[in-house]
DNA sequence: AAATGAACCTGTTTGC
DNA sequence: TGCAAACAGGTTCATT
């Protein structure tokens, strides 16, 4: 699921729900996702109450009334639900969290690639999950110039350099593609062969479909953690993601699509050079 | 140091 | 129809 427009949904979606709501039981169905479930989480959680749910990267950070927090990776299938606690364990159902007022926090993941911890809050930063990871795509840290600078000497195409965590945090597979399309360049460019002024393009287009993708997703925020289940929005309008063989919308001639770094990339040859 | 590929795990879609 | 292969939005680790 998860992009950072859909982890940003999700925390927004979920931060008016829990705060000030307090925890009152923790079940583990299934400790092992990417890493291991800390069984204190069984303990240690209940008493707390939320009092902010925030994003860093593709992270959930969830604040208590104590000076940790609670840390979640959703990997690729992670799914937060907030249902009644009379509701039955869904499929791949792994943690559920009981709440005052009768509502429970429920955290599915059939992949179980998603992850969770508990961090001191004025040591997150030096977490090995946080100490290296690069700016956010939606502040003024991540600019035309930092790009450019991180860029330069570099072979790595330029749309796995995007994906690269230590230079951006939060482009995934889909809006890599979707940026570069936007901006005009070929995935598999050569990164320090990209000029100021095609960066600055580039990182323009990054911000303008991460912030796009989440007013679409900002529109749909209820759905998200009702009892559905259905993904927080269907709405964005991908212009070459998963297009391979339909016509460009710009000139009409065929998207394709290469893997680079094991990973799909979808593109226009014409469009992008 | 930088770049590539494999690994983690399950579900769904595609192709023979 | 049945079965196997390919593929899926993320990140880390090992290997060139």
């Amino acid at each position: 699921m998860p992009e950072l427009p859909e982890v940003e949904v999700v925390c927004r979606g979920l931060n008016p729900l829990l705060k000030g709501y307090r925890i009152e039981r923790v079940e583990l169905m299934h400790h092992q996702l990417r890493y291991p479930l800390p069984s204190y989480f069984v303990s240690l959680l209940p008493g707390l109450t939320f009092k902010e749910v925030k994003r860093r990267a593709k992270y959930i950070l969830f604040h208590f009334d104590v000076d940790f927090l609670v840390v979640w990776h959703l990997g690729m299938t992670g799914q937060f639900h907030l249902l009644d606690s009379r509701e039955p364990k869904a499929r791949h159902e792994h943690v559920r969290i009981d709440l005052s007022g009768g509502k429970s926090l429920c955290y599915r993941d059939a992949r179980r690639f998603g992850y969770a911890g508990v961090i001191a809050a004025d040591k997150l930063n030096q977490h090995p999950w946080f100490n290296r990871l690069g700016p956010e795509p939606l502040s003024d840290a991540f600019s035309a110039d930092t790009l450019f600078a991180r860029s330069r000497g570099r072979n790595t195409p330029i749309k796995t350099l995007l994906m690269n965590n230590e230079v951006v945090v939060g482009v995934g597979n889909i809006y890599a593609s979707e940026s570069l399309f936007r901006s005009g360049i070929h995935p598999a460019r050569a990164s320090g062969r990209i000029s100021l002024k095609r960066m600055s393009l580039l990182v323009e287009a990054i911000k303008a479909v991460l912030s796009e993708a989440i007013e679409a997703g900002g529109s749909t925020i209820s759905d998200f953690v009702k009892a559905d289940g259905k993904p927080g929005y269907f709405a964005h309008q991908f212009r070459v993601y998963g297009r391979e063989g339909e016509r460009c919308y710009q000139c009409g001639k065929g998207i394709r699509r290469i893997v680079q770094s094991g990973r799909s990339s979808f593109y226009c040859p014409f469009c992008q050079r």
